[in-house]
DNA sequence: TAGATTGTTAATCGATTAACAATC
DNA sequence: TAGATTGTTAATCGATTAACAATC
């Protein structure tokens, strides 16, 4: 096993390559060269060669990395190779988005169970699942070997449900929720915000008007 | 203007800070130290200072940061001061649900066109909008001075609307399609990949499993 | 052998953090 | 003045990148 620490950035870019690849495969092909992997995933190939050295020497000089065994690797690498159960807590819009998307299947992420406390929802069906009571959750993790949990509840509720899934036992925590939660350092918690992404983009935006607005006033001066 | 720039991973932390701002301001908070703050954030103190160092001078010595003065400085170097116009394009089950996202509006984002090809949801009302059909993507955008888009497609589809976005004058994308876009390099895009984020749970969640077994084996060894 | 491409080195860059002087 | 807390420095750490020897 190359057992090296494999550094943060770099595992992040792991899922990227492998859509890449999962593509190249599709498409037959067999090889695939560092730069033309760099392009698929949008970074570049010094960054690629870098990145696929701390999982091992799986390339070939002069030929490039094998696309099968590669993704083989990488799958092998992010854990993929089991399937993960999940839950979701919180049964509303972005709830039941995530109930129904593709991409965590695809993945080998099972969505095992759906949570919510309000009684108009308990009960429904939802992407195959009928919603239960989050007084339910701590057995349904045992049984069912929960070892994800997915909060989409609004922030206000977001630690509570954090805490709670903690103490059912699950470990990993995503928090698609607005509001920061803090659990136990042995729990991974990795946080998605949709509005933050649109308030850095709101950032860049406004820095570009302000420097075309200068342009503008200093054109206007005769400058 | 305090305009020496600021560095991207501390303009990925404004939102955050943001966000307990608000809170605190709503707690009827004054003022608020940079430990406080921090812990708010979940991030350390000397980060938070650190982080609005580069904004100007806007702390008290021996006092700390007044919460509103803070929270106006922050929105305006975010460029939330204005509001900008949104379209998704995409309304499946994660438009539909990024539509409805309370969020967005909080944080004056307004969402002012849905577009899809699917003549089946072409003209159904979500979220108080009538759906579009994607070729009036170019006049709408103009209209409505959108200023970023919001793709929310199949992969498949995901680098042809970018593409058409561009067309259409819009300088900023938020893309949440699992497929890497690449467009002219003067246009802002940012990747929400929900499935990433589980994939690196699913790497940090293998790496404690690994290690507790390798411990327990070692452990029947009698190590 | 000649051409192609990896894997690794080393330089550079940017982010984090502790420490503390400045100052309320 | 004494206590609290900022703003900034400087050390450290981690990530990126170009360059190129190794090697298919």
């Amino acid at each position: 096993m190359p057992n090296r620490a494999i550094p943060d950035a770099t595992v992040a870019r792991l899922p990227v390559y492998l859509r890449a690849l999962l593509e190249l495969a599709e498409g037959g092909e067999m090889t695939v060269s560092s730069e033309d992997l760099a392009n698929l995933a949008g970074v570049n190939a010094a960054k690629v060669r870098k990145d696929l050295s701390y999982l091992g020497s799986y390339g070939t000089r002069g030929v490039g990395y094998d696309v099968e065994y590669l993704l083989y690797q990488i799958t092998r690498e992010l854990g993929l190779t089991q399937d993960w159960h999940t839950a979701i807590v919180g049964i509303g819009n972005l709830g039941r988005a995530l109930a129904s998307y593709k991409g965590f299947s695809e993945r080998g992420f099972r969505i095992a169970a759906l949570f919510d406390v309000d009684e108009k929802v308990i009960g429904e069906e939802v992407g195959g699942l009928i919603v239960r009571h989050l007084d339910e959750l701590k057995d349904i993790v045992t049984d069912d070997r929960i070892a994800i949990g997915i909060v989409a509840t609004p922030p206000q509720n977001a630690q509570e449900v954090a805490e709670r899934l903690v103490d059912a036992g699950v470990k990993s925590i995503l928090n698609f929720a607005p509001a920061v939660v803090n659990v136990a350092p042995d729990v991974n918690v990795r946080k998605v915000d949709l509005s933050i992404e649109l308030q850095i983009l709101s950032f860049h935006l406004q820095r570009t008007q302000a420097i075309a607005s200068a342009r503008e006033a200093n054109r206007q001066l005769g400058g």
